[in-house]
DNA sequence: CGGCAGTTTGACAAGTCTCAATGGGGGTGG
DNA sequence: CCACCCCCATTGAGACTTGTCAAACTGCCG
């Protein structure tokens, strides 16, 4: 796709309706693009906060622990916005799942460029506790649930990121593989698979091929998801 | 302290400079404030999302999951500010580690005043934006690290935010206790107790009573917390 | 000074990881 | 379009970190 048709996406889904055309411009002036294969890392340490946008396609989001242990933050797709730290405490790399499209800025001169327009960082600021939101959630999974309680809140939260309803089930095609399931649960490879194995006698779901998932019994797995309501 | 007074707090520590004196009032007018005793859960399911400011003291966010298991999402002292989320997977609450003095809004009502500032709602997403940074390096320590790189990279963040320098070394009180240290790394009181009696052994640290802690090797954690620095 | 909650330490159990081998999908090349 | 091959997923056996249960200890508050 042609980067000013890309740069439109971006404008479309994260501009406030009714910007100014001097902000859209701006903001278009800084903005960079690039298109991703499946696998690549484009953003590999280069020593800058980033913030990008991605326009099609989904990522992932890598940080680095020592011995090479990897731990997947967060999952994006078509829409997302994503927030890339440089300098923190573990090294971040944000990686594709499939191949992307990518829409990227300076983090700094986005958030100054944001404050002009009263509604942007007000959108921003939506989409980053939106993130919050979702990295809390994981962290309750990754610190206090079991194996079988982490893929199936893992599936849950999926399906409605990404679910279809097919018949009176849901399915979905993750783009991830075992290895990154289990980079962002804190599991292994083999864990994941057992826990696979485990969902699927159990009636719970369907898997079709490496990445095909049919939810046979999403209240099933709800129950098994470890969660607790607010207000029970 | 009396209740303008915590504003006033309030509005030093959050509030742009020169804000416009109808906004001061605005946000006044919607403010409630609350004194916990350690503890104590103000915000126990309220049904509504909060948005709090720590005018003094500590606290800590807890998210419950089934079975009565217990994750601590993040931790807080005086100048932060927390959002608490009302629907999601896990019930949360805020707790009060010693006693405290809270000013806390109406999530709507605040960030529907705050977009009325510019400089505020970038202020407030600069918060947001260092929660979900400190969010994802938690991820990645209850992810992929042992116990004691857990416990020796808590320490450092802590030292961090609270510590003080004494003589050559670093010196702090904790407000936490080891199952609150616990319920934040995915560990159990046991297990942490033994990772500090081997730091201790290993001549990293030094405990005085139960919160006192001294970092005696601020470099040597820091070796053995699985850390991995950007552009390394 | 006494009681109690929180902490430390120990022994054992369990869940997950590691290492290893087999099986299957899907992409590539003929 | 089909077949082959490689990589990913699955399954199994054994090891190890951490959890569980229990008891002794200690700092802290009344």
């Amino acid at each position: 796709m042609a980067f000013p048709e890309l740069f439109e996406r971006f404008a479309v889904e994260v501009l406030p309706l009714g910007v100014s055309d001097g902000t859209h411009l701006r903001f278009q002036s800084v903005a960079r693009f690039v298109t991703a294969r499946a696998g690549d890392a484009p953003f590999r340490g280069n020593g800058k906060d980033q913030i990008a946008f991605v326009a099609s396609g989904s990522t992932k989001l890598v940080a680095q622990a020592s011995q090479g242990r990897e731990q997947v933050v967060a999952f994006h797709f078509a829409g997302d916005l994503v927030s890339i730290p440089s300098s923190t405490a573990h090294a971040y790399s944000l990686c594709a799942l499939e191949d992307c499209e990518l829409v990227y800025f300076p983090a700094d001169k986005f958030l100054a460029l944001a404050q002009e327009e009263s509604g942007m960082v007000a959108e921003v600021l939506t989409r980053a506790l939106r993130a919050l939101e979702r990295c809390r959630e994981k962290t309750v999974a990754l610190g206090r649930k079991t194996a079988q309680e982490k893929l199936a809140s893992f599936l849950v939260t999926m399906n409605d990121r990404v679910g279809a309803v097919e018949g009176n089930q849901q399915e979905m095609s993750l783009p991830m593989s075992r290895k990154d399931i289990g980079d962002s649960l804190g599991l292994t490879i083999e864990t994941v698979s057992r826990q696979f194995s485990e969902l699927r006698s159990l009636g719970l779901i369907e898997t079709q091929g490496r990445s095909g998932i049919r939810l046979l019994d999403l209240e099933g797995l709800k129950a098994r998801a470890g969660h607790v309501l607010a207000a029970a």
